[in-house]
DNA sequence: ATAAAAATATGCTGTAAAACATAATTTTAA
DNA sequence: TTAAAATTATGTTTTACAGCATATTTTTAT
């Protein structure tokens, strides 16, 4: 992690969900107190166990959070991408983080400490009303993972992991790329399965036509199957 | 669904978490627009796809949250206590309901409108900050239920949901059986399994003298043993 | 450039848990 | 009070997936 000088125009500009609901003078505090880090590709940034002590604001990127499963197996819990906001709950509970995160890739954070957005948050009833709607949001998303997860088929659970992937990072120029580049661990680790059972059904969705495989470019052919698999389970 | 007249005074008792934060004039508001109604066992109290119109608080009874999940099988969420609030997440994130709920046993419940306790957190901080930890700490629990549900096996997972239970809903006076009665269909949807394997583990347990069971009644034997059978998976 | 390590690919085997079947018991309703 | 329905119990079969082994390719480090 290395600490980066950044504009701080540019800054306030990304974490507008953050910046305007607040006054000018809350504003000056907030940009005080903000430091930003650059993380490379792996690296962790924080652990399970931990104690949350920072707010994180994802202002380039990608990040995964995860927990220590049975015997070493990784589960992926959710996704960040620019400019999402996370850390947080774990100090809202008054916990410990019970998840860790990592970079994908070259990630770029702002990391604002979490007494700062405290205060800021009994002073500014839009912000509370922002962790209110953000929180009601991830755990909705957290219900229905676990249905998912624990219902669906392999080929189903691997079919909406593709798919949660495009929602979330999206496609490249080209209209069916996929923009993340995830190791097979990973996809394994985001749709619950084996390393082994993440290659064998992907190159079967590939030998289908479904999706197109490049190394670790994925491409996506029919959509409509996908969801179709998905779907069924 | 049958409305009940209850005290004003014991039901203010009751919602206080809710209630504390407030000026005697914000109390009147809420108690104005309150209502009281008792739901029998296994009736549904709100379903997936309804619109969130009223924030529940469980005054007495036991409540379970799940979700139709593949080819009709239900997956149970998580379960309320008295006196817990509950079927607020959808609205806070301008969602339908994700989720059903039902009572496991005669429940009483309280129903404010939404949208008063909005205007309630608009007003006061601390309300806000109440449901920023609550939602955080569903969320916690919801991201280690996923990890639990998926790669813990058949036993680990029962082991696990009979000491969830007794968290929940504690013991009777003999300080040993579950206060609460589940079918072993329910008990399955909490565990992920099949009734049937349900069925099977719980006899499996008897016969290990890890738990004894008369009818729907299951007396923990040896904690320590469901522990470890919980956390080796 | 080369060795070492990591990631990907694929086949084979074993097994946990679902699916199915049937019976016994308990609960509910007429 | 008896029939019907639902729940619990238990045995058998099937299968989806993990686990393991081995080879190949790609990446990383020296």
């Amino acid at each position: 992690m290395v600490r980066k000088e950044m504009d701080k125009e540019e800054i306030l500009e990304k974490i507008s969900d953050l910046c305007n609901p607040l006054t000018p003078e809350q504003r000056e505090r907030l940009t005080e107190n903000l430091t930003v880090y650059t993380y490379r590709k792996n690296e962790a940034i924080y652990s399970e166990g931990e104690f949350p002590t920072q707010l994180m604001c994802l202002l380039s990127g990608k990040v995964k959070i995860f927990k220590n499963g049975v015997s070493g197996r990784n589960q992926i819990i959710r996704v960040i991408k620019p400019v999402e906001y996370f850390a947080y709950r774990a100090y809202f509970a008054h916990q410990e983080y019970l998840t860790a995160a990592a970079a994908f890739e070259t990630s770029t954070i702002a990391l604002i400490p979490i007494t700062t957005i405290t205060k800021l948050i009994s002073q500014n009833n839009d912000l509370a009303w922002f962790f209110i709607k953000q929180l009601s949001i991830d755990l909705g998303i957290a219900d229905e993972r676990t249905v998912n997860l624990t219902q669906k088929h392999i080929r189903g659970r691997l079919a909406e992991s593709i798919l949660f992937l495009k929602e979330s990072y999206g496609l490249e120029e080209d209209g069916c790329t996929l923009s993340i580049y995830l190791s097979r661990e990973d996809l394994a680790s985001l749709s619950n399965m084996t390393t082994s059972n993440a290659i064998r059904t992907l190159t079967n969705f590939a030998a289908e036509k479904i999706i197109a495989i490049d190394g670790r470019k994925i491409k996506i052919i029919s959509e409509d199957k996908l969801e179709k698999i998905s779907k069924i389970g």
